[in-house]
DNA sequence: ATATTGTATACGGTATACAAAATATATGCA
DNA sequence: TGCATATATTTTGTATACCGTATACAATAT
């Protein structure tokens, strides 16, 4: 049973006279149109390079994306679909697409012959993603050290420079520094897999979500103290520090867990 | 700007009556006319309750995935739409919508306006997944001796039960074995978002396409002792013999690499 | 007053139509 | 014959129409 569309292999894609020569095809797209939630989407984290641009799916997933992080579309509400393509000015079938997608990535819960859902973030799930990163952030730590340029380490040791813990400064340019931190790591200690999970199961943004979990007197000690361990290449303790700077966090979020059960028993 | 959408707050589901009563929406659905690839679809891994039920949609995202993960559509092949979809007996709309899914997958890449190509997965991806399937995997083993049921571990004890490294055994039966018994671990270490982040980026089925690694009569072994350590509930020795289970697959991935890799440069 | 059934409407899922773009083919010219 | 340009064909991306189902509401029965 040998099926006809095995016979068109792909043999000129790249060819030169397209517009996509000598280029990777992960390029990412600009959309210059559509004003982004500066936090949510800093370039680091979700320019989504992992995605096409069918230009106008591109366009309604960041848009519906942001919706649901920002808040704008909430937990539990029902995304009907002839409005919001109305709103967005485009027709049903990019959003579908878009919502395809976000429902891949878990934001969104489709119910067949019902509708789309926006899928509500537990704190339960906060510290299921923890234990995750957790995990996984410590590898990255582990293989940053291992594989980094001195260059890279220089650059590393950037972050947070502009903040000081003497005078105040803006909590949402902190948590953006914060995400880009952590990318930073992900993104730079050799494994694009990790990169990629990082991006699909968004376990740096939905945990962003709901806001700093810990004031960032607290965290940009921590913050520092971790680049200091990965400038003097201390692998052991640089991965003590990180577990510990999102044990910490993760901590909080079981507390309030915890909390909310016991207000709950006693009405 | 109080979007006019944001009103239709979804109330009225699980209403009596319907035939969704008193049952989760993430039900899984039931499509007998497709035949799965038992080895790549068991049960326990990909009956993909992430994904709803669009009928087509996932019709078409299963037969496409099974396409692939069996090597029916080869890694650099094109997609032809019109073609695959009049193939699957389905229109253009929902196999597009399949193809969405499997873009976030990252099991497919779609370049605008040329088309989607299945993506190849390198040996240096498979290493990459082996890292972060170490860290999560070990994590996934701690935690699940800290809070498995006896009933549970006694339901683990039984894998690989009916394997005997003295009479030979069906290499694909062993293998599906093995799948399950990571995934059971995976599934029961009492975090949904792991499992989940396994679903979505094919953690245990990408490595499993490239087929055995090690032959059983070694694995075997291996599997056993994690078994044994598990159900005496010794946290280190477990996540010990689960780490150098994986991590010796991986080295073997890695050599092959560098044999691939010499074999090049002396032509 | 409450429950039940029937009807209207809204909405989701799919197919199809159409336009824009890319690829393949043909034509003309050196 | 070989290359450049023009034309035809294929194929993708988007919009829209259609159909079936779910929900809301009203009318009727209990």
């Amino acid at each position: 049973m040998a099926m006809h569309y095995l016979e068109c292999i792909a043999i000129s894609f790249g060819k030169p006279n397209t517009n996509c020569e000598n280029s990777s095809y992960n390029e990412e797209i600009n959309l210059n149109s559509i004003s982004f939630n500066k936090l949510l989407f800093s370039k680091e984290i979700s320019e989504m390079n992992i995605l096409s641009a069918n230009e106008l799916t591109t366009l309604a997933y960041r848009k519906v994306k942001e919706m649901i992080l920002s808040d704008e579309l909430k937990p539990g509400q029902k995304i009907v679909q002839d409005k919001l393509a109305l709103d967005l000015g485009i027709s049903r079938t990019p959003l579908r697409s878009a919502l395809q997608i976000l429902e891949a990535e878990h934001l969104v819960q489709s119910i067949p012959r019902r509708g789309v859902i926006v899928r509500k973030i537990s704190d339960q799930k906060i510290v299921e993603i923890y234990d995750c990163r957790i995990a996984l952030e410590c590898m990255a730590v582990r293989n940053f050290i291992e594989i980094a340029t001195e260059k890279q380490i220089l650059k590393f040791q950037k972050f947070f420079k502009n903040f000081d813990t003497e005078k105040p400064f803006d909590s949402k340019t902190y948590q953006e520094e914060d995400i880009k931190f952590h990318n930073y790591i992900i993104e730079n200690c050799g494994n694009e897999f990790l990169t990629r999970l990082f991006q699909q199961g968004n376990l740096v943004l939905c945990i962003s979500q709901i806001g700093l979990i810990r004031p960032p007197s607290e965290t940009l000690l921590e913050h520092r103290a971790i680049i200091q361990a990965i400038g003097d290449r201390d692998i052991p303790k640089a991965v003590a520090l990180a577990e510990d700077h999102l044990e910490k966090s993760k901590f909080l979020v079981m507390e309030k867990i915890e909390r909310e059960s016991l207000r709950k028993q006693n009405g």
